[in-house]
DNA sequence: GCCGCCATCTGGTCTAGTTCAGTAACGGCT
DNA sequence: AGCCGTTACTGAACTAGACCAGATGGCGGC
């Protein structure tokens, strides 16, 4: 796997006001300087803490604040207790396209993998009971899965399924197929509708664990509710990502009166 | 205004796997204890980080890092140089809606302002004569906005407008018309679809100036290109919001063969 | 009342350390 | 070859300070 230069988020057209480049210290400034001309380990490792503070002269503190600064910007990320490393290109992730993960990374050149971590009967908890529109305690299926991309573990997703819908899926391979190929193969449920909300936020102690990454560390929050062609809520599914790793994009006609 | 307590995304179900609360320090089940319990001033600031600090018996170092996961996490945000700040609620941004900002804040009881920063014609940069499919050099129109909610400012964006396509424009009133509005009533030019790219980011010098932030503070970026009736692309604009001020929807159809 | 100056307040940024805790590599033994 | 123990490596977390720089408020003069 060849490592390329980190793909920061690209700022507003370099014809905009002076001073967009950010009053950065030095230390950054260095640190970028570094990236830009050092061939990346082949994991895209960066040299430890007390390396660089030794190379650049400063305390590890200063140079953390600097790294998750970085890191903030999407260029690097951390592996808790393991190292830094250079973030690879981005995942678009087309929120419409409804692809499985494993088409959608396959189809961008990248190597996908999913591990499930959880996979059990429960009752629904307030929270997922008023999102599936369903009885606090109604029995749902809830799935963890964590998902890597070339070998990084990026995603961390939980899955609640009505179990009125889907009896027996637990027994399916959730490692390979797609759960919504498996509502349409076995179910007869296919997707008409399909409501997103997203923000920005940081990873919690599980998510981090699984993503190898720190606890509170920044995330990319995409939680989804899927109807079936009667308008039903069928599944809710939470997902934390990397916040480095994906772009989402949308494509639609507006839906506002013409 | 009254402001209501911190609303920080709320993670899984807690029905999940236990350990779901970071394994956190104390200092910041501290700060959240204080969160929860005190009345926050009418601004909603904080006590200062040296009275903090004394209050809770640490170094402005490690009181800082615990203030800033609270950041990452939605629930306060920063002014440089000014004071910390419980967050107010979220902002619905539903991207499909394409209500214009003042219709879209003040149906949520809250209030929209709007100060332009910059209006102006240029020639389109590389990026964004790529982005509207336009010759690079070709003349655009460059608008910069400041958008506050309820008197706080959170959202910078730059409009870039294909000049061909809007002769005169910028002598409208900016500050109170939509530009899509605009668009319609004035140049009979409607949109007919809009495609958006998301991320996570930091905001750049520029925008924390106008937004009273910190350069490098945690933003969500929505960037989106608007096509006519034609399927030209007409504007392209770039938005960045203090991340703690918007959860953002979609809600559609997959587009998935059925 | 308005403006300018000054002092104090605020966060911003950095140095210099220390100890803690999980990871990884290496060597020895079965 | 596999497993276990030990050591060194890694980031995680904290203390104690110092100086910088913009914001804000108060006071005095016109």
């Amino acid at each position: 796997m060849t490592t390329t230069l980190p793909h920061a988020t690209p700022f507003s057209a370099d014809n905009a006001l002076p001073r967009l480049t950010p009053p950065t210290s030095r230390l950054q400034q260095a640190l970028l300087g570094m990236l830009a001309e050092e061939a990346p380990s082949a994991t895209g490792r960066l040299p430890s803490e007390r390396q660089m503070m030794e190379r650049f002269s400063t305390t590890r503190i200063t140079l953390r604040e600097a790294l998750m600064q970085l890191e903030a910007e999407g260029r690097i990320y951390r592996e808790s207790r393991r190292g830094w490393f250079v973030s690879p290109p981005r995942l678009r992730y087309d929120l419409l396209a409804s692809l499985p993960f494993k088409e959608m990374v396959a189809s961008q050149q990248r190597c996908p993998e999913t591990e499930v971590l959880k996979a059990t009967q429960c009752p629904a908890q307030p929270k997922v009971a008023a999102r599936l529109g369903i009885l606090e305690g109604a029995p749902v299926f809830h799935i963890i899965r964590a998902r890597r991309i070339d070998g990084r573990p990026v995603l961390y997703v939980e899955h609640y399924l009505r179990a009125d819908c889907f009896p027996g899926i637990l027994a399916h391979d959730l490692v390979t197929c797609s759960l919504t190929e498996l509502y349409r193969s076995h179910y007869g449920i296919r997707i008409s509708r399909v409501s997103f909300e997203l923000c920005s936020t940081v990873l919690h102690c599980r998510a981090a664990e699984a993503l190898r990454a720190a606890s509170g560390g920044p995330a990319q929050r995409v939680t989804r509710i899927n109807y079936d062609q009667n308008g039903r809520a069928i599944d809710y599914d939470d997902e934390l990502w990397r916040h480095d790793a994906i772009e989402l994009t949308v494509s639609a006609a507006p839906q506002s009166s013409a």
